[in-house]
RNA sequence: GCUGAUGUAGCUCAGUGGUAGAGCACGUCCUUGGUAAGGACGAGGUCACGGGUUCAAGUCCCGUCAUCAGCUCCA
């Protein structure tokens, strides 16, 4: 048989030859250190035979589908060890995730806890050493009910009801066997380093009405410096944790007293989120959009109009009733702007109409989501909607995207920048409008995404239901993905709320609606923005620019001079007048992350210059004030660093 | 919303049924200093809230609220 590799390289191989086979007759060390190959596409395990003519690619840990297959069988090793330790638990799922895997156990009375994970931990380091093979074994579906009858686990044998018209495949370690479609590592002994991390409640089958289990989770890898250097990310990543820093730098503050979800913004916090808006504020003038201001509550019937209510009604705050009329507060801006289209007649020499508010919303999000800043229940959009032509649709989506990397590039979140085309299904009826339509819209999508060189997978099925859109996904400084900006096409609303323009012809004409946000919702951006940047916000944003600090009470007079010029400057500067050390000050203006201190003792008076120290760089010597009031100039910037 | 954990001074946290604590922050005073925390004294508490058990509850029980982890949800 022909065995065509990833790079096109052809090998005659005897039939039933393994992927180990291929793999060893590339290199050792490529054999070494697969994890399995995919035949045609399919997942195998390195040990099963191949008796076809098969293109194939090998995995290692490297690839994507490597980890995948490694943490999978982890998962198993996990379950192994489980299984031993606390007889008669059933098994429910155990798939591998994004960093690493869990499997959803149910032990009955005895509840595992997180006191119980080093000993699984160290129970499946034994079973590790003992390099038991992974087998697969084909089955009968009658004999696989059979098994786990014996077995006496419900949730398998649910499962397998699932698949009655499947081919049932059984995996097989040392003493432990679970239903699985595959593929697996050769061996357990492949997995050398383990650490499980937490365990955590978990719906059998996702649903809360059903049997809740325990859901262990763990990771796994072939080295242990690459554990290490995991759990650093780890670390990193609750260092720069926002709720953390919004507490230390005295930025946001979720209070009892206000209400769950209901963020206030502290002074330093207030200022930041100012200066992004400003900032924004800016960009979308300079992009011929026009801002407006909607109230935050809205007559009940207008939601009607748009259809929003009452199909979202559990994440809606309950309609306030004042002389007999009855408001909402409002969860999007979409029909007060679409209301502020329909004040006036328009002619098709006005489109496209570019509408932007920081609009203040609110959505009553279960109590369980709630989470610092990222899911909160009052929050800000920079929302913006465009009522255009069809003709004038591409580059309006053009346009937006290009703001969104825009955007991206002056918050340093430009790297790895990737976006995913929301489609619909044709098989599911949610949507509004006719088919045609949403297949030339979701054409242009995919055209601007393509003429724009995006990084883009098409996601059917996740579309809103007045149209198809495309979400961006940005990388943070440490490398976590984020959801941020949204174009979103829009061929329901123009018709529920009739909305026209007067053509060339002088007859009405329907326009189209994008709805675009940006940055999404302000808060949930600054929680992104506090952890990209870890609180260390460059000189442009951050809310405390410079601090003056005085070495001794002789130059308190030309401190405070120093910081008035500065504020005069229209810098964010502040003096520390403290009859405190001089190190005491600067720890805790390093503390606060300010971007720069400048120290001024008799040395500096004498000559009018200032000792620079700048944050995370420390100590770089004296200057005089004119030039760092030219250093500040360049930075004071957007996208400067 | 569900499961579990947590809730003590502004912050971080000790406190296993018997007089509410520490460090930092805050106030006053001393100290006037040179690149990450000088000293003394002082003030600060509805131990989340409500109920219960007990001679006695921060501590045990129940409920509520909030936070955290995960699940479900996110138009």
């Amino acid at each position: 048989m022909i065995i065509t590799l990833p790079d096109g390289t052809k090998k005659d191989m005897p039939d039933g030859s393994t992927g180990m086979d291929v793999a060893m007759s590339i290199s050792e060390g490529l054999a070494r250190n697969s994890l399995g190959i995919f035949v045609n596409g399919k997942k195998y395990d390195l040990s099963r035979p191949i008796n076809e003519d098969a293109e194939v690619k090998i995995v290692t840990f490297n690839d994507e589908e490597g980890k995948e297959i490694y943490w999978h069988s982890s998962a198993h090793l996990m379950a192994e060890a489980i299984a031993e330790l606390y007889p008669g638990t059933k098994f429910g799922i155990g798939p591998a995730i994004e960093h690493g895997f869990y499997y959803d156990v149910d032990t009955g009375d005895k509840v595992i806890t997180s006191d119980d994970l080093p000993k699984i931990e160290q129970k499946m380091k034994e079973l590790a050493k003992k390099k038991s093979e992974y087998q697969r074994v084909e089955i009968s579906w009658d004999d696989a009910i059979k098994h786990w009858k014996e077995a006496g686990d419900e949730y398998k044998i649910e499962l397998l009801e699932g698949l009655q018209d499947e081919e049932i495949t059984f995996y097989k370690h040392g003493g432990f066997i679970d239903l699985c479609r595959g593929s697996h590592i050769p061996n357990t002994g492949m997995i050398k380093s383990i650490k499980l991390l937490s365990v955590a409640g978990a719906y059998w089958r996702g649903d809360s009405e059903r049997q809740q289990m325990t859901r262990v989770y763990g990771i796994t890898f072939p080295k242990k410096k690459m554990l290490d250097e995991y759990l650093e990310f780890l670390e990193e990543a609750k260092k720069r944790d926002h709720r953390k820093l919004g507490k230390e730098l005295e930025l946001f503050r979720i209070l009892p007293a206000v209400g769950g979800g209901l963020p206030v913004w502290l002074p330093n916090g207030a200022l930041l989120r100012r200066i992004i808006e400003d900032m924004m504020r800016k960009e979308n003038l300079k992009r011929d959009y026009t801002e407006v201001i909607t109230p935050v509550l809205g007559n009940l019937d207008m939601y009607r109009t748009s259809g929003h209510y009452p199909y979202y009604k559990d994440s809606q705050y309950p309609p306030i009733t004042m002389d007999d009329e009855e408001y909402l507060l409002k969860p999007m801006n979409c029909p007060h702007h679409h209301q502020i289209y329909m004040t006036k007649p328009h002619s098709y020499r006005e489109l496209p109409l570019r509408l932007f508010e920081f609009g203040h919303v609110h959505r009553y999000e279960q109590s369980g989501e709630l989470s610092g800043l990222s899911r909160v229940r009052s929050f800000t959009q920079d929302d913006a909607h465009i009522y255009c032509t069809e003709e004038q649709l591409k580059d309006e989506v053009r346009d937006c995207v290009q703001f969104i990397l825009d955007v991206a590039k002056i918050f340093h979140l430009d790297e790895g920048v990737s976006t995913e085309l929301s489609f619909r299904d044709d098989n599911e009826e949610k949507y509004g409008g006719n088919v045609e339509v949403w297949e030339n819209a979701q054409q242009k999508l995919l055209e601007v995404a393509e003429d724009m060189n995006l990084d883009y997978v098409v996601s059917p099925g996740e579309a809103a239901f007045y149209g198809p859109k495309i979400d961006f996904i940005l990388k943070d400084a440490i490398g976590r993905k984020w959801q941020l900006g949204t174009v979103q096409l829009d061929y329901v609303m123009p018709e529920r709320f009739e909305l026209e323009f007067t053509g060339a012809d002088n007859a009405p004409h329907r326009p189209v609606i994008i709805h675009r946000a940006i940055l999404g919702s302000l808060e949930r951006f600054m929680s992104i923005l506090i952890e990209h940047f870890a609180g260390n916000f460059p000189f442009w944003l951050a809310p405390e620019q410079i601090r003056v600090l005085p070495v001794g009470g002789d130059q308190q007079e030309a401190a405070e001079e120093i910081m008035k010029k500065l504020k005069g400057l229209g810098y964010r500067a502040s003096v520390d007048v403290r009859s405190e050390k001089v190190n005491r000050k600067i720890a805790e203006s390093e503390q606060m992350k300010v971007p720069f201190s400048l120290i001024v003792g008799k040395r500096e008076v004498e000559n009018g210059t200032v000792s620079v120290r700048k944050h995370l760089e420390g100590d770089i010597g004296v200057k005089s004030l004119d030039e760092m009031i030219e250093t500040f100039k360049e930075l004071n910037v957007p996208g400067a660093m």
